[in-house]
DNA sequence: CGCGAGCTTGACGTTGTTCAACTAGAGTGG
DNA sequence: CCACTCTAGTTGAACAACGTCAAGCTCGCG
């Protein structure tokens, strides 16, 4: 069961909403007084795709993957880190999700009613302009996502998910990934075999080294090309 | 080369812009004085993938496709027709292009230059919200083509395509695809050859006919169950 | 008439999935 | 403490899906 909080004060919430300093004190305390601050574990489900949308979501603290459930397969398209909203692109359209969202570190989300978040937004254009912007931005993650699907092979592919957890996530060579193998194939859109396969390659090759979930890139530029090249 | 015109008036507008009756007059005539009608023939490109956002676009007439180039291949991703903005989800982010767009027929589009339109945005929250829900209805639109690439097979996928001309473009059984085989490939993301015997394959059994580019769906119930079980 | 673009079909090779068998480690109950 | 089971991970082999290549066709146009 999920354990249910209820904050202090936003304004000196050490998890800190984005945007938020765009906003005066009665709207900050307008969405302190309805929202809630849900605990996750991991492996739970955050939003199952197909329900309707009746909060926006505030992860204030750990690691959450953003799915969606096909009929033979799902396909993690990304993941959101402590300081990112969750959905809110699906918050200002027919309020039906679309994806599913299921915490892969034990996780703290604010749940803010979305009827305020709206309200909120539209009284506050630069509040809603900046939101416009992540959305935007958002979308060129889409347009990537859909382009490496469509155009990368499965070494291609293998390669991008190497590189986001170096590069986006743990800015670090090395590190240990969050989820299954499974769940990896599942962000490379591919089957779980060939995920540990192409691992394999790529340590055979001198490219990585891999101990369970822990892997350290060896050769940075080599697994960029490959990335390139698809 | 495009033709160029300036337009006489928005509000009598044969093409009258979408949400411009929720701006006031003043906001009205900023926009008209601040857009041009560029007329582009079929074929001819409107936005190049990697340029910068400079204006945002109103479909007055014709239809358009909505593309993104890859290494290997191009993936259409959606068409627009008359009525529609095209690449409002660009204005508010970084202002590149992760996508072209082309004229599927002769076309007149309606170019508001960028900052105008943001300014009239950001003034009135109506027109704001209303163009942040369109953008978030289109989120859900990708997200199916995403789910369906990830998934569907070849006569699934080709299937979906035949429905999109038929249910969502022409409103008819019958119609005259707008696009080349090649085109047609890329919205189904698959070869031109597969595109071309998959086809015969619907019509050897009886599902359409196909003379040319005139398409005429007589099994409807088997072709969107060939769509939905991929 | 000849040329080229779009279209069509078959054969073949590649890519990626599925199936099956096996291993290692973690948790469970007698 | 040891069998038992369950899950995650690993590997090879068979198979299906799909793309590529090649050849030929048709139609419009100069």
């Amino acid at each position: 069961m999920p354990k249910i909080s209820r904050p202090r004060s936003c304004t000196r919430c050490p998890y800190q909403y984005k945007y938020l300093n765009l906003l005066g004190n009665e709207n900050i305390s307008s969405i302190q007084n309805n929202c809630m601050i849900i605990h996750f574990k991991r492996g739970e489900n955050i939003i199952k795709q197909g329900t309707d949308v009746t909060h926006a979501f505030y992860l204030a603290q750990g690691l959450v993957s953003l799915f969606i459930e096909g009929e033979k397969r799902n396909l993690i398209l990304k993941i959101k880190k402590a300081g990112d909203y969750i959905g809110l692109q699906t918050l200002f359209g027919d309020l039906k999700y679309r994806y599913s969202v299921s915490a892969l570190e034990d996780s703290m989300v604010c749940m803010i009613k979305s009827g305020i978040f709206l309200e909120t937004s539209k009284k506050n254009p630069d509040f809603l302009f900046e939101i416009m912007r992540g959305i935007s931005l958002s979308y060129n993650y889409m347009y990537k996502k859909i382009k490496d699907i469509n155009c990368k092979q499965l070494r291609g592919r293998m390669a991008d998910v190497l590189l986001y957890f170096s590069e986006e996530l743990y800015h670090s060579k090395s590190f240990e990934v969050p989820m299954t193998r499974k769940e990896m194939a599942q962000f490379a859109s591919m089957s779980m075999e060939n995920a540990v396969r192409i691992l394999s390659e790529y340590k055979k090759e001198g490219i990585i080294t891999v101990e369970g979930r822990k892997i350290t890139i060896l050769e940075e530029e080599i697994l960029k090309r490959i990335s390139e090249l698809g």
